[in-house]
This record gives C-alpha cells, structure tokens and sequence, in this order.
DNA sequence: TCATTAATAATAGTAATACTATTATATTTG
DNA sequence: CAAATATAATAGTATTACTATTATTAATGA
C-alpha cells in the first residue's frame, strides 16, 4: 500500500467545508496556498482576499468552499491530526512491545515533521507549524461546545484516544492516561513553541527535542 | 502585611498601557468590566465599543489607556501571573521540605482560583477562566518576538523560573526541569480547558482535579 | 457537437471592527 | 480662579468578513 492512498484514508468531517477542496483544482489550490499564506502572515493576518489575490482568483470563489477562515484552519487541523493517526497506526502497527509502540507513538506526536513527499499538494513541514502557531486558536472559541457536538474536533480525539489505549496496555494502573495523553499531544506543541520563541524556560533547542523530553517523561510516569 | 499592600507588589511592565489604568477611578473600571464582559463574550467578540457601553464610557477614553484589546489582554495577563507569583512567594516561604515546597507552589498554579477579597476592583475567579480561555492567544502572535524583547512577558516567564528553581532543589539531576516547569503551567490551563469542553480526554473532572494529575506527575518524575 | 449545468470570476454592497483625529466639556490642581 | 488635565462626543478612515447578483468560462452528457 503506498502512501498516495492517504488521500482515501483522510476523512474530514463533512460539515467543515461547504464543498469538499479535493474535488477541484481550485479547491486543492486553496489548500495548498492557504498552508503558505498562514505560516507567513499568521492567522489574525490571514484573510480570504489575500488568499485570492495569492493564487490569483477571487475571494467569492473562496467562499463556497469554506464559509470562513476559522472553518478553513478547523479543517487544515483536522486533515494534520488525520494524516498524525494514519502515520500513528500504520508505523506502529507491526511493534509487539506494547512499551515500544508507545515510545513509538509519543515520537510521532511529539517530533518535528519534515514533508511527506508522498501528498503533492499538502506541505505537511510547513503545516506542522501552523498547527503549532495556530491549532489552539481553533478549540478556543465561543463555539467549542456546538462545533464539538458538530464533530468538528472528532479526529483529534481519535488520535489522543489511541494513545490513551496504548498507555492503559502498558500501565492499568496509572490513573490519569486521559490527560497524559492529552497533555503530550498539546505539550509538545507549546514546547516546539518555547524553542523558537521563549527560549528560556523550556530545555528544548536544536540539540534536545520536546520528543526527548516525553519520552523521558512517560517513561517515568508508566514504570512499576 | 495584608494582601492589600498587593497592588504595590503588582508590577505591570510600563510599556504595556498608555496610561496606568491603576492611577483613575476610569482605569480601574476599564479593567474591572473588561474582564466581566471579556468572560461573557469571549476574546474575539470583545471590542472598545461594548466595553465602553458597558461602564457608560466613550470607546476613545478607553484607547487612552490601552492601544488595542491585544494589550490589554496582555496587561490582565501579566496582573494575574503577578498575583499568582506573589501567591506562590508567600505560601511557600515558610515552608523548609523542598519537595513541600514544590508541592504548595504546583498547587497554586493548577488549582482552580477563587475571588480575592482584598482586591476590591478584580475579580481573581473570572480572571482565571479568561486565563484559561484566552491566555495562549496573548503568546500566539506574529509579534511575540518583538513583544517578548519590550519584556511583555516576563512576569509571566518568572513564574515558571521560580518553579524551575523548585524542582532543581529537589532534584538536581532531572535534565528537564524548564520543560516541566512550563508544560505544568499551560499544561493545567489546558486541563482546566478540557474539563469544561473536552471531557472525553481528560481524567479531570468535579472529583478530579488538574491539580491531582500534577501532582502524581511531580512526584513520580522527581522521587530519585 | 451543442445545449445544459456547474464552477468560477467580477463587481458591488453592508455592517462591524479597529482604530485616529478633533473639538467640546468636565474635573482637578497649583 | 486660571491653567492644565481627563473624559466625552462626534466624525471619519481603511479594513474585515462577509452576502448577493450577474457575467463568463469550463465541463458533461444526450
């Protein structure tokens, strides 16, 4: 199975977009170009019309695939955390150690992503920084509660939740792998954040990764 | 020493405001129902306007004190991690066991806050929640390099570089003392956060509490 | 292949936001 | 009580985050 069947494997909701970006050339152009525009500029920088002129078509044609760029980033987010657990199940699917799964596991969420050359049209490097700068952005709004009732955040908590699993095959004891396993997911993120930003009150730098730090942590939490 | 000398103790980086809104009684409302009304609506919808309407005042008076509602985020932001940081100096000092110590000062930075009664004009409970809501979009901007240089964030910063010297008493050889440190103090805002929206990954709860999963967390990874 | 349908682009318009600037009116202080 | 300072009122601007309408282009299927 190669790595283009992706596509086939990521599934996002369907009530985030207004018509489906993968569907079209436009539509993947939008994708794409929104990756590059928003790691640039920012989120609060980013608008619809920016975009348009970006990739030379205009804001009306924007929005019928996203009614607004909270629901564009709700779907970069949910495409990132889709492609996190296909690359999750699929590398430690053949790990008989239910330890060396973990650790396994751990690594995927916490390291740096280089791009997968594999989805043409998604840079996966660049995407990974804008889910470190912005994805918090996206769970704190006003509407968490009906967009989480909506399905919005499913994948994200699919992924933790494997997690979750895989902590409790290791120690059934340990009676918080909920948030364990949610604070490795959002911890590696705001410490990737530190590293490039606020320097000093994380370890992590071009020589100790947040990965070595989970890592070290779960180690020592999950130990009998 | 009452609690009321706090305001003495509470050091907001000058640059950050126009005008020091502790030196009017207008200034002292601005920050007052800003924080009512920033709870009630949310960040995003907050503007000088509402505010303005809200304690019968004009929105250009508001912009005399503070040049846009980022910054006066980022005051709130540096008046509650002051609090907190004088909270932490004063129910620890007494304390001679190091890992007490460490215990009391993990306690008073995850635990959910109540209203101080000794500040008359700010409310330390609804400060919290908008800490928990809000508090990661002062950090996550464009600007944060800039903002981090003109000092922004140092009390913010020292908070957690007196929970690094905490836990390097206790435990010299533990290599990841800034880390812990700083995935503990967003780490509980983030749990706080998923106890209200996300449930379903997270341990925490009505019965427990953020507070219960860092201190098991302490006192696993620290015990030699 | 041509007619129909669907997709995209262009244009215009709206209410709200995030301000700045100016002037008027209170309030405080020396 | 005059001068200085703070606040309020008003107006105005560029941008944002959209919606609506119409025109143009491309795709499809009978």
């Amino acid at each position: 199975m190669t790595m283009n069947n992706l596509s086939l494997k990521i599934q996002v909701n369907n009530n985030i977009f207004v018509k489906d970006p993968e569907t079209s050339s436009l539509g993947r152009k939008i994708i794409q170009e929104s990756i590059v525009l928003m790691d640039e500029i920012g989120f609060e920088n980013f608008t619809f019309k920016k975009l348009g002129e970006r990739i030379g078509s205009n804001e009306s044609s924007i929005y019928r695939y996203f009614e607004s760029k909270h629901k564009l980033l709700v779907y970069l987010s949910s495409w990132y955390w889709s492609w996190i657990e296909y690359k999750m199940v699929f590398d430690t699917n053949n790990i008989e150690n239910s330890f060396d799964k973990l650790l396994k596991a751990v690594t995927i969420v916490t390291e740096k992503i280089e791009d997968d050359t594999n989805t043409d049209h998604i840079n996966e490097a660049i995407l990974n920084k804008i889910i470190i700068a912005e994805f918090t952005k996206s769970l704190h709004t006003k509407e968490i509660d009906e967009e989480n009732k909506e399905g919005y955040f499913l994948i994200y908590k699919r992924v933790i939740n494997r997690l979750v699993a895989m902590i409790e095959t290791v120690n059934p004891e340990y009676s918080f792998s909920r948030s364990l396993a949610s604070s490795i997911v959002e911890g590696a993120l705001h410490q990737h954040f530190l590293k490039e930003h606020l320097k000093t009150i994380t370890n992590c730098d071009d020589m100790v990764s947040p990965t070595a730090f989970y890592i070290n942590l779960v180690t020592q939490i999950l130990k009998k």
